[in-house]
DNA sequence: CTTAGTAATGCTCTATATGAGCACAATCTG
DNA sequence: CAGATTGTGCTCATATAGAGCATTACTAAG
């Protein structure tokens, strides 16, 4: 407990989990790493000659994707024993980061593809009701790395873990709990990340990732999931313009669950959150929806805007 | 957008936020330091030895404070450039956490001390109604601040941010803009710590700290004035055995704010989270109070449990 | 032209949560 | 005993959330 503790020099990499929705699709940008034949999310150096972090992350992306990124927050600075460079040895200190944008083409080293990030959490999408691959393989396999532990205690522990973050045994499912999920199927052994740390793996079905960054994504998905509850960040990865049911769907696809539409409209508008441009679009397949933007202005007005989503809430 | 960029070998420390709350004061541990004079938070070193970077913390805090750290949060990491070693040269990066504890004479170097958390942000404490300072000291300094200005856009921007933050123009006070409300007094040259940067000062009261630990002080205030609404955290401050207006003023005196004593009874109760010791306290200078203690079990039944307090709502 | 199909949009109904207050009980102090 | 202080039960108005019905305005297929 000093004012000048000695410093240990310590290697720092800043990792960034950059966001865009196409085609009613959330998506992820990665990269091919070369050696590893795994995928990775965007590494980038620290810079010193930046004002701040996030300064130096939004430069960075934006050179890398030649697009302008609309949102940026801290995610986690994730310094675990594991997270060394080449198996064991030095330590490896990472800031994460969240980047919302639009989709684009994106140039680059490392052969950068936008994902799904369903490809790594497939069962994280609930758009068409309960996956059958939670029910038929996630449960059961979970249930077996509970039940076979010897203490009472423990067991029950897990199976309330699992219950809780699964929506088992009549709980709801509760879309903010991706973390929970990933790191109880990390436990379990039932990721291939988990090889790593010496744990016998039977993995279950999901892209694996380089070193934790499927962890760094899963922090990400569940910061933006329950973000979107309260701020108006969606509108970061809208165009200009667009309908109220685009927005609707880019909010489902985020949080890997439908909405009722009535609802949903009934808070955007009760919000104030969008205005008319006067247009429609006549392409709907139906009758044609109005066009809106967003009002920038929400963002002035109350600077802690509630953009209340009909989700689950924490209770 | 490398697989493997080169990294920077960086200082690294970790900064904490201890809390506490006694005698109906939230209190933050303290050190002192020699040369500067000014007040900070205990910083430790990063130490390597440890499998995570919050196990390292704790052992570190509790070797420190002889007591056992309830609850620990990562806060954020902090890496701007300002916050140098000795002003300029090499970059320093801090990651800050949160621990809730109760409180205890601490020992160790620097004369480890429990300060009130109001001495540093006496704009905070609304428990006996709105503070005089805000309304003759605070607003008219931060008004003129941004009547200052010559392009119009920036100085309605800043009344609105002012505005929000404080209250003001019949908004309602949210007690969870605390780092918001110390950036724009930063912004507007009100606290000492700004001259560090440059900025001509004319100080609003509250006691500074050293480098920008007010800052992440702040930030800690604000993370666990919004956690308390929704995780039961507050616990963790408590005694083993307490009353029901003893939790209340412990609410109260993180908040900020006075509560509405049936309501506040209402939710604990609705909730379950406090079960009957069958025990009674005499002392209360008023009718006996039920002793209570904490249902250990609801952070099983709903990992994500609600403490939802009667506070201040997003919206 | 008619019939589906798909969306947009307006409205209602119910359950629950929240904020505020009244009334009264049980204790201590002077 | 009066007055202060706290504990405790209860009510009431309002806001919010979840769910569904009904109608309107288009496109495409027959």
């Amino acid at each position: 407990m000093r004012g000048n503790p000695d410093h240990n020099a310590v290697p720092v990499e800043l990792t960034a989990v950059i966001v865009a929705v196409t085609a009613e699709e959330p998506r992820v940008l990665t990269i091919q790493d070369a050696d590893q034949n795994f995928e990775a999310l965007p590494t980038g150096p620290f810079e010193s000659d930046h004002r701040t972090l996030q300064i130096g992350l939004r430069s960075w992306v934006e050179r890398q994707t030649h697009h302008p990124l609309g949102y940026i927050e801290q995610l986690y600075t994730f310094a675990d024993r594991d997270r060394t460079r080449d198996g064991a040895g030095e330590r490896l200190v990472s800031i994460s980061y969240l980047g919302l944008t639009r989709e684009r083409h994106a140039t680059g080293s490392g052969d950068p593809r936008w994902r799904s990030w369903y490809r790594f959490f497939p069962w994280e999408d609930w758009r068409s009701g309960p996956p059958v691959l939670v029910g038929r393989t996630i449960a059961p396999r979970l249930r077996a790395w509970a039940k076979g532990v010897d203490d009472g205690a423990t067991r029950r522990e897990r199976k309330n873990r699992i219950d809780i973050a699964f929506g088992l045994s009549g709980r709801p499912w509760n879309e903010e709990l991706t973390l929970q999920r990933y790191e109880l199927l990390y436990e379990a052994g039932l990721v291939p990340e988990a090889k790593r740390r010496g744990l016998v793996v039977d993995p279950v079905p999901g892209a694996p990732m380089m070193h934790d960054h499927r962890r760094i994504l899963a922090t990400g998905i569940a910061r933006l999931r329950a973000k979107i509850k309260y701020r108006p960040v969606v509108f970061e990865l809208m165009p200009e313009r667009f309908t109220l049911l685009a927005l609707q769907r880019t909010v489902e696809a985020l949080a890997g669950q439908r909405l009722h539409k009535q609802n949903f409209r009934r808070l955007i508008d009760q919000q104030g959150l969008v205005e008319d441009t006067g247009e429609v679009a006549m392409q709907t397949g139906g009758r044609p929806a109005k066009l809106v933007r967003f009002r920038r202005e929400v963002l002035l007005e109350r600077a802690v805007a509630g953009t209340k989503l009909p989700l689950s809430r924490p209770a």
